[in-house]
Formats: structure tokens, sequence, C-alpha cells
DNA sequence: TTGACATATGACACTGTGTCACATATAATC
DNA sequence: GATTATATGTGACACAGTGTCATATGTCAA
């Protein structure tokens, strides 16, 4: 998290930082990425960045964050929506999520996010579902899904359904930028996927 | 992939590498590992690292396919062993994934790999089934799954399978290195997570 | 006005990378 | 065996980037 320094800063300044970061963060992925080039793009000292953040990966996580509560925001929408019908939010939130690539704000930095997706990162997106998934209080997002209509006997199975999803949306998400998919292919590879976890892997009968 | 001047070198010289190169990816994740103390370790000049390896991650991903290939061979021989039933097998295989943890030699080398683990991690390991799932054509791997008891249509189809339970077995090994769970919990989370996709997240009759 | 505290600044020490000119070994040709 | 060509070995070096710290500057209350 950003230090209070940050926080106090006049919105201008952590503005111009936040853009300049952006578009570092857009240029190359994480690890490439430099914080002198930062800070030479919105002209502050060095040693101020460190009085505002503990490293690159802090204000990295920072960004990402807001993003990803963007995004938080639009799945409870869509769950609302569509009435808690979690496979159709899903498909319908996947769709979304694509969508941000043709955006030109996001763009790359969403391209270089995925390419190198990894926990931190998947966690920090999907923070809001995962943990609520945990402790399954007070749960904002989890309390929209209508799981009349699911396959499960209790909430610590919602908990592993909630996983199995995410699991299979971050895949996919990563194979759209890994292999330049277009939107029709990476829809219907999506789409294909979450209807065979719907009905089942294994033939009806077998055991 | 290493450059032929490393593999033309003695084995005596290659081991040594090789050990140096192991201990230091054992010893911090691969973005911290250090080019410099595996040439001391392994007291070999800098000009000859480059001479053999392109760079850290050529390096890196040359033991890290090493080791996929042993865990290729165990999942070729667990689904010998259970006549091609893709679940049963990936269970066993889970078993074995995290049993490895507690083998000395390979123990934080694969502790850091899940905890930063991200594609091009997941592909290296999972290499030889993502692959083969692409052009259907003489994957000795796929061969031996039994699709007599699974719910697809066509080898297409299979493929997705594929993806949905690799997504899933990653998504797992990641857990367990970044909850330090169990390896009962580990076990368990992830058949419960196999039987919920293996007989569908939506409730019969619904639709 | 003064002192106490927060914030700003950039020079610096440090760590690590990849390269290159030169040294040495190995093999090939006469 | 001498000579040339080709492959491999070597470490000093230039470069890029990080995080820190001593010092400067601002802010605000007594």
């Amino acid at each position: 998290m950003p230090k209070q320094t940050f926080l106090s800063l006049s919105e201008d300044k952590r503005n111009t930082l936040i853009q300049a970061a952006k578009k570092e963060f857009s240029r190359v992925p994480l690890h490439e990425a430099s914080i002198a080039n930062i800070i030479k793009d919105a002209s502050i000292p060095r040693g101020s960045f460190y009085q505002y953040f503990e490293d690159k990966e802090d204000l990295y996580y920072y960004l990402l964050n807001q993003l990803a509560q963007e995004n938080n925001k639009k799945l409870i929408a869509i769950l609302q929506e569509k009435e808690g019908n979690l496979f159709e939010s899903l498909v319908e939130q996947f769709r979304h999520m694509i969508s941000l690539r043709h955006h030109e704000e996001h763009k790359d930095f969403f391209r270089y996010a995925f390419l190198n997706m990894n926990h931190r990162k998947e966690n920090t997106m999907a923070n809001n579902i995962y943990k609520e998934s945990l402790k399954n209080e007070r749960s904002q997002t989890l309390k929209l899904i209508d799981t009349s209509y699911l396959n499960i006997e209790d909430k610590q199975e919602l908990s592993h359904v909630i996983r199995i999803v995410g699991a299979i949306t971050f895949h996919n998400l990563v194979q759209v930028f890994v292999h330049d998919l277009t939107d029709e292919e990476a829809i219907s590879n999506y789409e294909t996927q979450i209807n065979l976890v719907k009905k089942g892997l294994q033939k009806e009968g077998v055991d």
C-alpha cells in the first residue's frame, strides 16, 4: 500500500505520478519496468518516490487493485442483471474483460498483466471473490449468486465452485493474450469450457 | 535452450554447474536469483556462463523442463496403471506432485516455482499435455485416456477438458504452497473440486 | 520567532548484467 | 612439426538500476 504521504499529495501531483506509472507498466511487463523511467516522466526526484511507495511492486499492485475494483463493480452489476445466474454472469464478465483489450488507456497494461499472470496478480484481481469465498460471512458478491440451481450441498462447496470457475476464467484470459485470440475465438473457447463444467465432464451413468 | 557448447561439456563440469544452479534457484525465486552466485558456486568465469546459456531464464527453464519430463513419465505410468481413467489418474498425479515437497533435493525449487507460477512455467510443466491437446495427432499421453466415459462429443472437446483440469490442477498446486496446506487438506480440496467438475456444477434438470 | 516535525532532494554506494578484446586450447592442413 | 583456422575460456569493464541517507526545505503550534 502507498504510504500516507502519497495519499496526502495534491490530486494533481498524484495523477501525474499515476499516469507516468501506467505509461511505464504499459510499455513493459512489471519486472522490466523501471522506477527511473517513472520518476523521469513524472518529474519527481528519486527520494520522493520512496517517500510515497515501498518499491515498484507497491505502486504496481496499487494500480492493479484500483482496476480490479472497477471490475468487481462490473461483476456485481452483471450478477444483478442476470438475477444471480452464475454461469451467464461469468460469460458476460469474460466478454467485458476481453473487451478491455480494445480500450486504449488500459490496453497494454492488461496485456502485460495477463501475459505475466501469477498468483499475486490473480489474487489481486479476484481479491473480492476469493477472499469472500473463505470467510463465508458478510460477502457482498457471493450473496448475489443464486445457488438454487447449483449442484452443491453446502457453503463450503460453493467456495470450491468459485475456485474452479476462477481458475478456468484466468486460464482462458491468459490464453487470449498468449495466442492473440480474436474475441470470437476467446468467447467460443470459454463458453465451451463453462458448458462442459456445467453439465459435468463425466458421462452420466458411469462411475 | 542451452547452447551446444554447454552440451559438449564434460559431464563433471555440466553437473557442477547444474547443481550450483539448482542451489541458487532453491534459495530464492527466479527473479531474485543471480548469475553471480551460480558462477561463484560453480567456480566458472562469468564469460563462460554466457558461452553456455543465453541468460538466467535459459538455464532455469532448461532445469524446469527436465523435471517436467520426469513428471510426464510419471503421469504416463499412472494413466496406464489406472487404465485410462482420467480423474483417478489426476488425483494420483496430484498426490505425487505434492509429495515432491518432502523430497529434499527439489523441495524449495518447486516451492518457488509454484509460488511464482506464471504462464511460461505452467506451459513448461504441462508442455507435453497442452501441446498435444492442440495437434491432436500422434499424442502419446492423450491416447492413453479412456474417453468412453467422458461427456464429450469430439476430440476438440477433449482438448477443452484437458485445459479445464489443467487449470484446476495448477490452481490447487499453487494454493498448496501459498497457504502451506497439509497433504491431507490439499488432497481433500483437490478431490472435492475434481468431483464437482465430474458430476457437473449445475443441478440436473435445470437450465 | 523558534523549535519540532514532516516532507523533499539528489548524490552515492551497491548489486547485478551482458559484452568484448584478448588468451588459450583443439583440430585441420600442409 | 609448424602453421593456420576455428572454437572455447576469461575477467575487466561499461552500463543500468536500486534503495539509502545526510542535508535542505517546508509547515505549524506554542
